[in-house]
DNA sequence: GCGCAAATTGACAGCGCTGTCACACCTGTC
DNA sequence: GACAGGTGTGACAGCGCTGTCAATTTGCGC
């Protein structure tokens, strides 16, 4: 029924050579005659030869296995991210695990030092706001235990960075554009790096375009849809209420177009609302969502080659990829 | 700096016993004294140790590895499965892998054959609408892999069931108790079981209410959003357009409200629009979503601890669970 | 043509665990 | 008291691969 799988020992018997050779074709190692790699080569496809993951590790001792590291309330992001990620382990032979995490929960730290050596893992990419874990980057730095970040604050190390600060910037800049002067802002959660950077934007955005920051416009918020919500009822209470909210992420955003619904406000000819992300959900809402794209698969495939660089002993850097304002219906010129 | 890690046979050693003796108790296997097992658990546990997986997978011949396959367009309810997945796990010293898969590939079947042999794995958990590809499943059948589904068409095997029929019909009840007489139903996608069951809750609740089955009132669909939008501007524009459609999931219903607004309908008054699923979306949108409540996670945990069972040859079961309905703001009464 | 370095290949000994089998010991039977 | 049948334990040989190191061949300068 099932054939009997080829072991590397089987290669080498037909192909004439030593089975340390096979090892090293199968390794991409040098010094190895071109003709005897592909003598090799031809060999192993006639026999459909596939290495034994757990003897390769065993003899190896590595475990051609890394861990996608998250505590994301987004799932359309986690998944997207993932979705990067095992495109980069299938493309180097690697495998991956998920694991989720409460990154506040005192154990964090000893957690995840546990999985790594417990799975004998090479390496880690970390999500926001694990990224951020200055405890966790300090261990994993002290047991040299290589990891490449999503989106980290800070601008080192391997991973990948997309310059969010510049697009909420450009995001005020568009509402400014439609004639919004009072442009409110919904804050992320203060344990993302996200939150910070896009709030500096809107400062930035504000400040180029000669608007006065104006600290009852600025309302903070968690990512969730339900501190959107809340944002929204307070501003919306003012004496003065924005013409135009940016929120810090879409769930907010939609926590906002759903509070302005409830008060029979209608969107955008009351109030512009945009987000930040470009969920799925920024297009199933009514009117679709104002938002900022970000490339997360490929984010998450450049962040899983930059470690295998960093495991590999390469030289790795933080790369840096492009976003793009998606403007939709939810966002419309001032008019009054 | 890291310590060297303990192995099966420095326990041995300090426990006094051999290393045989040490892996019985690693894998619980019988016959071994109490008075001995507790102390090798002692020792093991002074010593911090953690078996090295690969080395236990070469030897005994089982990768203690399983798969999650998906061709699933939501992100949030696969995620919430391998949720579950990965819980039942960790608790069963299992790890997992996740892959998509495209199953309409032509090349399917034996992508996931090779993913199988090359990983080595142990057994798969399914997910729709891969759990009723009936060529996998007599593939996998043929090759001895054991699998557990998670919401199979077909009521035998091993996995995890929901009388999803039953919940369409609960629903369509429900809307007929508002005083609705002509609801729609837009159909999912015809390759997933749960597209068939749907449809047949909903032709039960309407016989069940004395309604009317109308052939135009049920239109196609495929589980997206904008087919959700093609379908309600098909059904409004109808001589007499329903006054309530019932959408097999919520990104589905989404369109339907979606396209609504677009003609100035406002929900829930002129249209009554409930879904399917119980998405994070349906919460987020104006008005929130009416819709049937699956508890994901739970399944995905069930149908992971049954592929256990059916690994280690104990008997395995379809295991029921329950669905709950949540009524929101999307539906009313009809008022004319 | 010789010496030395680099290129190419192979022999061998494990990596850390488990399957198989053998052995010692115990219990109860007639 | 000899024997079958069970229980508890250990010796040993790998599982399929790679690291180390040694052996052999090749290339090249003078």
């Amino acid at each position: 029924m099932t054939p009997a799988r080829a072991r590397l020992e089987d290669v080498a018997r037909i192909a004439g050579v030593s089975p340390k050779t096979v090892s090293r074709v199968l390794n991409k190692e040098p010094n190895v005659l071109q003709e005897t790699r592909d003598k090799v080569l031809a060999t192993m496809e006639a026999l459909h030869y596939r290495p034994h993951p757990s003897a390769r590790s065993l003899a190896a001792n590595r475990s051609f296995l890394i861990a996608l590291l998250y505590d994301n309330a987004s799932p359309s992001y986690t998944m997207e991210v993932q979705s990067g990620v095992l495109d980069a382990c299938n493309a180097h032979q690697y495998s991956m695990m998920m694991q989720p995490f409460d990154s506040r929960a005192p154990e964090f730290v000893d957690q995840v030092q546990a999985l790594v050596t417990d799975r004998r893992l090479d390496g880690l990419v970390l999500t926001p706001p694990i990224a951020d874990h200055e405890k966790l980057l300090a261990r994993l730095r002290e047991l040299g235990t290589p990891f490449a970040s999503v989106a980290p604050r800070s601008q080192s190390g391997a991973g990948v960075f997309l310059d969010e600060r510049q697009a909420a910037c450009d995001m005020v800049k568009y509402l400014a554009s439609l004639g919004h002067k009072r442009i409110a802002h919904v804050i992320g959660h203060p344990d993302h790096g996200a939150a910070q950077w896009r709030l500096q934007g809107y400062r930035d955005g504000l400040a180029q375009c000669g608007l006065r920051y104006a600290a009852q416009l600025v309302v903070p918020g968690t990512f969730l849809f339900d501190s959107g919500v809340a944002a929204a009822r307070k501003l919306l209470a003012l004496k003065s209420p924005p013409t135009a909210v940016f929120a810090a992420n879409d769930d907010m955003a939609a926590g906002v177009m759903w509070a302005a619904s409830e008060l029979g406000l209608a969107i955008p000819r009351d109030l512009s609302v945009c987000g930040f992300d470009d969920t799925p959900m920024s297009r199933q809402i009514w009117p679709s969502l104002t938002t900022v794209h970000q490339p997360c698969q490929e984010m998450g495939r450049i962040a899983a080659s930059q470690l295998f660089r960093v495991v590999r002993g390469n030289s790795s850097e933080l790369v840096h990829t492009a976003y793009s304002l998606c403007l939709r219906g939810s966002t419309a010129a001032l008019v009054d």
